[in-house]
RNA sequence: GGGCCCGUAGCCUAGCCUGGAUAGGGCGCCGGCCUCCUAAGCCGGUGGUCCGGGGUUCAAAUCCCCGCGGGCCCGCCA
């Protein structure tokens, strides 16, 4: 029993639930190891797993392996070791039995909620958050959007993944850095730039990000139809049907995309279709990017520097919303003119690693990739990644380039680099990896984590920011409160408008936020308004209503719990209070795992089922109306904790908890 | 052509990494429950070739191989 005391004192108190396995675990240790079987209690813990169903017991040791490991009959072993246990007595074991080769455990309930009431007591808002041993230095990037359009809501999964991973990881003790990368060097915002210039750079009329957008999308289209034009020009001179046929189709679709953006403001439009009426655009474009890089003409920075911190200065408004900000924004542009980029070119050639691919200045990756180590770090495919070019002809650098240096920064101050980058960026952030390997700096290519999500489509089509169809941000965070408002209007006519609206927010945005990340991020999203912004159900407000309910309770009770006359007895009394009290003892591993993992869906998941208990628990088990004294405070104790995994579960997850909705 | 991701009821989704006991939820549909702590709720019912076929294993939704369907990538774009 010492061993268990000594246990119970390092890790009961703050994950009650791991305290329970690690008591099991010890427990099936050393009866195996009296019957003559050698095993590791990490073995035997990381083996204990909850039956599917709970009339089975509550944690079950499936003995199959060790019966294979030590030449035995599973289900006698499993008696054996069953009818052992039996012979002791175990404060937190009420029964053994064995079935079909698993030994499984009923645990003593009201022992486990003595633990978990203590652990709530005093930790309280920290409750469920256990820290590392070894906390890292972490570099979250994520959003990044290009700053030429308002963000849209695929960047609101972006987003929320990206700040949801942040969060977990601080409260589990690491220190976390959020950037975003403010993607000024691209053709895009010289795209937008050249629009922005012809106009005579017009003061935007209502949020910067929105009128900027629009301005791109109509410059981008324009530029679009008149490259078609003219190759359909070309084709027809040299009498290629076929592709004259392809490219009018194209151009049809353009002219609609084009229809569309005048209808948004035709006034706008009109001008800016005339201001670049024969132009030759390619080659401006290309003298803004150069003047940019280069920094060869004071204005042209000016106004890429302008232009981008109107569209961030949207960017922070649309963000601030959902209570997502970020500790660096790092421009582009200041590394590429820091020659962080041309000590990298330099380094490639003193290793030898210059190549010329497709007559360019490339980084020759065939070595790093036959590097056995390399290609089990980095889980390389099984095809050859071509060099990678590092510049153009005209010796301005490219994304990919510059993405490698933007890695280093990354990594001055950290130990591990998460980029939250959708799907199809896969292998342009593997090339980085293998890049960074390829020049040496191994300790940043192996830490540096790709965090994929897939994009979120509409029904009918792919958003597009070039073309200016998308739904954004702003409007689903505006749709979202506004659906909000409706049900709280409709349920609590009473309440000041001021609650009412502080109640909407935080549902709206809850349901929001709930839904971008219940789904695993490596899955295609469809977004429609009615499954995002559910009010019920499995959805954020749900969990919330659950909370409201809880909170409810205690200040109708209107007294502090009395956690010293509580009889205990009464957590074994019905299978809710049983369930309710392992569940809640679970929410330490649960954040945890979905830390160390970066799952936040766990924790979704997770909410759910203890959301789902509690209004089961709710509707069949009055606890002010309890006439014992112990059995009420013991219900009081449950609510309370309720209470606090709900909210410490959601506010890890930036949701707000709501204390009447 | 090559590579990566996804495929679980009419629809959405968990479980897959680390194989275990009858595959969990939700939406929808059908039927019940507010003189009692907020019905954004609860209870019951309906609905599954876990894409298909092989293999490994005492045991496969899970691991391996071969296919099928959908998405994405393979640019001197980002």
């Amino acid at each position: 029993m010492g061993v268990y005391l000594l246990l119970y004192l390092q890790s009961s108190i703050n994950n009650p639930f791991r305290y329970v396995r690690e008591y099991v675990a010890k427990v099936v240790q050393s009866e195996l190891r009296r019957l003559g079987f050698d095993v590791d209690f990490s073995d035997v813990y990381s083996t204990l797993e909850i039956p599917p169903d709970e009339s089975l017991g509550d944690l079950a040791f499936p003995v199959f392996k060790i019966a294979k490991k030590f030449k035995q009959n599973p289900l006698t072993l499993a008696s054996t070791v069953t009818f052992n246990i039996q012979q002791c007595k175990h404060v937190l074991v009420k029964r053994v039995k064995a079935v079909k080769g698993y030994v499984n455990f009923f645990i003593n309930t009201a022992e486990l909620a003595k633990i978990l009431f203590e652990s709530i007591r005093s930790l309280g808002e920290n409750y469920g958050f256990v820290k590392v041993e070894k906390p890292l230095r972490i570099v979250v990037e994520h959003t990044s959007a290009n700053p030429v359009h308002p963000l849209h809501i695929g960047h609101c999964r972006n987003a929320i993944i990206g700040d949801t991973l942040a969060r977990l990881l601080k409260l589990r003790g690491h220190k976390v850095e959020t950037r975003f990368y403010i993607n000024d060097m691209g053709r895009q915002v010289a795209t937008l730039v050249y629009g922005y210039t012809v106009l005579g750079k017009p003061k935007p009329k209502g949020k910067p990000d929105h009128y900027l957008g629009l301005i791109y999308a109509i410059t981008n289209t324009i530029i679009e139809i008149d490259r078609l034009k003219s190759e359909i020009e070309k084709c027809k001179k040299s009498n290629e049907y076929e592709k004259v046929r392809e490219k009018l189709r194209e151009l049809d679709e353009l002219i609609s995309v084009a229809s569309e953006l005048r209808s948004r403001d035709r006034e706008l439009f009109d001008k800016l279709a005339e201001k670049l009426k024969g132009r030759d655009h390619e080659s401006e474009i290309s003298r803004l990017m150069r003047e940019y890089e280069f920094r060869e003409s004071k204005e042209t920075v000016e106004t890429f520097r302008e232009v981008c911190s109107l569209v961030i200065q949207g960017f922070k408004e649309t963000l601030s919303k959902l209570g997502i900000t970020f500790d660096k924004w790092d421009w582009e542009s200041d590394i590429a003119w820091s020659g962080l980029v041309r000590k990298l070119i330099d380094l490639a050639k003193s290793r030898n690693l210059i190549t010329l691919y497709k007559g360019a200045l490339a980084l020759n990756l065939k070595d790093v990739q036959e590097d056995p180590d390399v290609r089990e770090k980095l889980k390389l495919p099984s095809f050859n990644i071509p060099p990678l070019i590092l510049m153009r002809s005209d010796g301005t650098t490219l994304y990919t380039t510059r993405d490698v240096a933007y890695s280093l920064v990354k990594f001055e101050n950290a130990d591990k680099v998460i980029n939250v980058i959708m799907n199809e960026q896969r292998l342009e952030q593997l090339q980085v990896r293998l890049a960074l390997a390829a020049l040496g700096y191994r300790r940043q290519a192996y830490n540096q984590i790709h965090y994929v999500y897939e994009i979120v489509k509409l029904p009918g089509f792919k958003m597009s920011g070039r073309k200016g169809r998308y739904i954004t941000m702003d409007e689903a965070i505006e749709e979202a409160i506004v659906r909000a408002r409706v049900e709280v209007d409709k349920r609590n006519p009473t309440l000041p408008a001021r609650v009412r609206e502080e109640i909407a927010k935080s549902v709206g945005l809850g349901a929001l936020r709930y839904a971008m990340i219940s789904v695993s991020a490596t899955k295609p999203m469809i977004f429609e308004w009615d499954r995002v912004l559910s009010l019920e159900v499995n959805s954020g407000p749900y969990i919330q209503y659950a909370h409201a309910r809880a909170v409810n309770i205690l200040q109708k009770y209107g007294k502090p719990v009395d956690y010293d006359r509580i009889d205990y007895s009464a957590a074994e009394e019905t299978q809710r209070r049983r369930r309710l009290v392992k569940l809640l003892s679970q929410m330490p591993e649960v954040f945890s795992r979905a830390a160390d993992e970066l799952k936040p869906e766990y924790i979704v998941e997770y909410l759910g089922k203890v959301a789902e208990e509690f209004n089961a628990f709710y509707t069949e088990d009055p606890v002010i109306g309890e006439p014992d004294e112990g059995k009420r405070n013991f219900k009081l104790a449950l609510v309370e904790a309720t209470r606090i995994v709900l909210r410490n579960s959601l506010n890890a997850l930036g949701i707000t908890a709501p204390e009447r909705m």
